[in-house]
RNA sequence: GCGGGAGUUGCCAAGCCUGGUCAAAGGCGCAGGGCUUAGGACCCUGUCUUUUAGGAGUUCGUGGGUUCAAAUCCCACCUCCCGCACCA
């Protein structure tokens, strides 16, 4: 057993007092890697170590290739879900004190403070930065910020007011889900149940009766083109209220909702829904009159609730008629419904000339009251919203698909003023944690980021395309987000943050003020060192040091700083800049890392723009997804206690690739530690050795180093941390396994300067993955300095010995033979014998080594050119040697054939020799050895003519 | 519906881009053996079917196709997961 935490904290105290990560500019080549800060709401878990603990594998491994590595933290104070948490607090939520308590162990003095929205921050933020620490996060603390800093809201009014002189902040009208008592939109987290308050857009028609408007709500608005009636509940009350400059009837529910989409209403009356039964209305933009049916289906608190009727394309509608013609209650009403013919607007694939009636029939609905009505109105508008055509009847709008045509009507029927929008909260009612039903509220001074300005976005397209994304395959989706980005929101009204520059009444969003700050870092550092006050600090401080605009005497007057520091910022700024890396969970490509590229091209000249984006998959614990409802969530200062930072990093990282979940279990922890701890065990072993007393064996480990530093350096390149680490740790076993297993055999003592050679790599490149292990491990293998930064080993070329590699597959595949025939023929061996192939076959296959690397494996053609060969005529006794030796190379890697091309054959007699020892060992018996056609050999059984090259025969006896 | 991703041998999961190294890595589980007072941990061997000579057969969601050769390329279909907003 070792002692994790006492190991890795010494390690730790180490690279803080050597300052090792502390980055400044330098004649280096640089790199900068950044993370998405942490939001300070409650202790980070494991799922949120691993974006970390990518970046920070990264920032390690680029470290070692040579690279001054600049990766820093800060903390996202911005944001509402705080400012909820607090108000809960002060309204003593017990649930959520209780999770306080509990779930993140907050001591009782600091939840006291919590009705405080910084506290929270602050507290979370002390949390989660320690955990950092414990993980062993390559970070330059020098630069940690708040995003309510004093200088960081000076740097966003800058943003801000750059963004906008682009004209890229525009202002315009914005729904949002509001509670009335509040005085404030709701989110999720401020709902009963937590409910998302998401809302539709409704179209509203309107008809007129008499001096009266009657609206009707509809998703539809194309199918105006086939109304015949509309409907009404005749056990309603509806109220007649002027609305702007009209007056119209509608339900009561929906006069409130209408105030509170920026309209003017007052009720001046009341009518039932009765008294307007049989009533004539005129359509819009048409000189028709319909009459008003009474359908129990209309429900007040729905739309307007009064519905305009499509029988031909609403099954609900057509429904509705068939009941009121069956309907013996008013024979002058259903007499009036039987001269009613639906009208057909719709063309779809698979559907007749009246899609509603066909649905309901299929159905088997007998009446309106039916809830399948619902199941069938799905179906239909589904099909005919994505598949189907207006037709002839419709004018204008004729052969346009649904979709299409949707738009374009609603765009034409609200340029005439015979239609209005309204909002509708879906799954509603939904009632904010205050007790009082949410509403849509119309805010019509909302400021907005111009997402869909064409330039930007062209610009933003280009950019994309350029940069380097990892994985790949997430590309595609950034360019998706790009095209159906349009105004976005970026102020709000409450929480913590930014106020904007010009109105200071909005507080600049948590998604907008997050898009730059990478810059930000480079500030962050005199800020700290107290060299830069906020009241000092103007537009033409920030302009100077990242745009290089203005003049610095001027700017370092009025910014209260000496010239020579305001120039260290900018050239700090210009030696750092871009950004080369930007880390992130996947759950921020459709906002936050599309924001930040979309920010940066609006801000920044093309060389500040982000070189490259790296986005990784969640976590999962246990197989399953974490939630605090399952309550297995654990909280990743706990984890480094019971299980130490590496085993934590390495089970993150080694259970899947980049965009993969990642699965988080015990097991994993604890195999990945014994795995540790067994290699740990193994350094005090080797020393190293500058003797050359190298045999065939230790050739080949060097070599297979080489392969294994090319395979993993070219996978850390890729970011494939996976693949990375299971070379590390598991790949280099077999192939130690293999040499000491010949060392053994050979009763060899001089191993360990070879094992410390391949050891001190091992542990070179498992150092930015366990980089607290591995300090352990380098140290005790007696290498000097620390290992986090040291030099990333390099492929050296001269050590790769082909003959080796070829010698060693030999007797590998050779045993492998050996053991196999053991095995089907259960016999016990008493001698061995082993033929190699004449020298007319090694000839042969070298021709057909070369046919095949040349593409050519027509078993056919090469038997002829074989056999025209005198060398290789011998062919024609043994055709069956050539499909063999064909199908031999083929299974082999491409690698092997071409290095077997260029370095020729090896000498297999001699190479067999060596097996010798290995048989006694493990058999315990004599091998001997021939040459196909030597002529004292001894094979009874006649094997020998069966051999080929790297194929030797064998004889068991 | 749109956009993205996935379906592999008991389970998890690589491989697919760049076809032949693939009966298909690794881990877990399971079986046998070693070590140990025991348990754990660790180490070795095995783990599609078949086979007393290193072989053969059938497999990578389903069905087609291209190719000397397909888990890998192309087409169609089925199933599952994620995102679709003003919220961090």
């Amino acid at each position: 057993m070792i002692d994790w935490l006492s190991i890795e904290s010494k390690w730790r105290k180490i690279w803080h007092d050597e300052k090792y990560f502390e980055a400044d500019p330098s004649s280096q080549k640089k790199f900068f890697v950044t993370v998405a800060y942490p939001y300070p709401n409650s202790p980070q878990h494991i799922g949120h170590g691993r974006t970390y603990t990518l970046a920070d594998v990264h920032a390690r491994f680029m470290r070692m290739r040579g690279y001054n590595v600049l990766f820093p933290m800060g903390f996202h104070y911005t944001g509402t879900p705080i400012l909820g948490m607090a108000r809960r607090v002060q309204e003593n939520d017990k649930e959520l004190i209780e999770a306080f308590r509990t779930l993140y162990k907050v001591p009782e003095k600091n939840i006291k403070e919590f009705s405080e929205p910084v506290k929270i921050a602050d507290y979370f933020h002390q949390e989660i930065k320690s955990g950092m620490i414990e993980m062993g996060y390559s970070i330059d603390w020098r630069r940690e910020f708040t995003t309510i800093d004093p200088v960081y809201n000076k740097f966003i009014e800058w943003q801000f007011r750059k963004l906008r002189s682009k004209n890229l902040v525009i202002q315009g009208s914005h729904p949002v889900g509001w509670c009335p008592k509040d005085q404030n939109p709701v989110s999720q987290h401020d709902t009963l149940g937590d409910v998302e308050p998401s809302f539709t857009e409704y179209i509203l028609i309107k008809f007129r009766y008499e001096k009266y408007i009657i609206p009707t709500a509809t998703l539809r608005p194309e199918t105006i083109f086939g109304v015949t009636n509309l409907w009404i509940n005749p056990q309603v009350t509806y109220k007649i209220a002027s609305v702007d400059n009209e007056t119209w009837i509608v339900s009561t529910e929906c006069a409130r909702k209408l105030e509170f989409l920026d309209k003017k209403v007052k009720v001046i009356g009341e009518i039932k829904g009765s008294e307007l039964v049989g009533k004539k209305v005129k359509i819009p933009d048409r000189n028709e009159e319909i009459v008003i049916f009474p359908a129990s289906f209309v429900k007040s608190e729905n739309g307007t609730g009064i519905v305009m009727s499509v029988p031909a394309h609403a099954p609900f509608d057509y429904q509705a008629l068939e009941d009121i013609k069956k309907s013996s209650d008013d024979q002058n009403l259903s007499s009036i419904a039987k001269t009613i013919l639906p009208i057909s607007i719709i063309q779809t694939d698979g559907y007749g000339e009246i899609p509603a009636k066909e649905v309901t029939e299929r159905f088997q609905i007998e009446n309106q009251n039916n809830p399948k009505l619902e199941e069938a109105t799905k179906e239909l508008y589904a099909k005919e919203f994505y598949g189907g055509k207006l037709k002839q009847n419709t004018g204008r709008f004729a052969q346009k698909t649904v979709a299409d045509a949707k738009e374009e009507v609603k765009k034409w029927i609200l340029q005439s003023n015979n239609a209005d929008i309204l909002f509708e909260l879906n799954d509603g009612p939904i009632r904010c944690r205050c007790g009082s039903e949410c509403v849509v509220k119309l805010l019509n001074n909302q400021w907005f980021l111009d997402y869909s300005n064409k330039k930007w976005k062209d610009d933003t397209h280009l950019w994309i395309n350029e940069m380097k994304i990892l994985p790949e395959e997430i590309r595609g989706e950034f360019n998706y987000v790009v095209d159906w980005l349009r105004e976005r929101a970026c102020a709000r009204q409450h929480g913590l943050g930014t106020k904007l520059p010009w109105d200071k009444d909005w507080i600049v969003e948590s998604l907008s003020d997050s898009v730059i700050y990478m810059a930000y870092y480079i500030l962050a550092k005199y800020v700290n060192e107290k060299q830069l006050v906020a009241e000092n600090l103007g537009d033409e401080f920030f302009d100077y040091v990242f745009l290089g605009d203005g003049d610095s005497k001027k700017i370092a007057s009025s910014s209260k700083i000496s010239h020579d520091i305001l120039e260290n910022i900018k050239n700090e700024f210009q030696y750092f800049y871009p950004v080369n890396a930007r880390h992130s969970g996947r759950d921020l490509v459709p906002n936050h890392l599309t924001f930040f590229v979309f920010n940066h091209i609006a801000i920044f000249p093309k060389k500040y723009w982000p070189e490259e984006i790296v986005v990784n998959g969640s976590v999962l614990m246990e197989g399953k997804k974490m939630s605090k409802s399952m309550g297995n969530i654990i909280p990743l200062r706990d984890a480094i206690r019971t299980h130490g930072a590496d085993p934590i990093r390495l089970a993150i990282l080694i259970s899947a690739e980049l965009l993969q979940d990642a699965d988080f279990n015990l097991e994993a922890v604890r195999g990945i530690k014994n795995k540790l701890e067994n290699m740990l065990g193994e350094c005090p072993k080797y020393k190293a050795d500058q003797s050359n007393n190298q045999e065939q064996e230790d050739r080949w480990l060097q070599s297979r180093l080489q392969q294994l530093i090319l395979e993993i350096t070219s996978a850390m390149e890729k970011m494939r941390l996976r693949e990375a680490l299971h070379y590390v740790l598991y790949e280099f076993d077999s192939d130690i396994q293999w040499y000491l297993k010949r060392t053994d055999a050979k009763n060899r003592k001089n191993i360990s300067g070879t094992l410390h050679e391949i050891f001190s790599a091992r542990v070179s490149m498992l150092s930015p993955f366990a980089p607290h292990i591995a300090e352990e491990m380098w140290n005790k293998l007696g290498n000097s300095g620390v290992v986090s930064k040291s030099l990333w080993p390099s492929v050296l070329e001269n050590k790769i010995d082909a003959a080796a590699l070829q010698s060693e597959n030999l007797l590998k595949s050779t045993l492998e033979d050996i053991k196999n025939i053991l095995k089907v023929t259960k016999i016990s061996p008493k001698r061995i014998i082993i033929y190699t192939s004449d020298s007319w076959k090694t000839k042969a296959y070298q021709k057909i080594l070369s046919s095949v690397i040349k593409g050519e494996m027509n078993i056919g053609i090469l038997i002829k050119s074989l056999i025209a060969d005198k060398d290789t005529e011998n062919v024609k006794m043994d055709p069956d040697f050539v499909k063999k030796t064909v199908n031999d190379i083929l299974s082999e890697p491409v690698e092997s054939r071409e290095s077997k091309a260029k370095s020729g054959l090896v000498e297999e007699k001699k190479i067999l020799l060596e097996i010798n020892s290995l048989v006694q060992k493990e058999f315990g018996v004599e091998v001997q050895v021939f040459g196909e056609s030597d002529a004292q050999k001894y094979d009874p059984k006649n094997k020998a003519r069966t051999a080929r090259p790297f194929k030797p025969a064998i004889l068991i006896e």
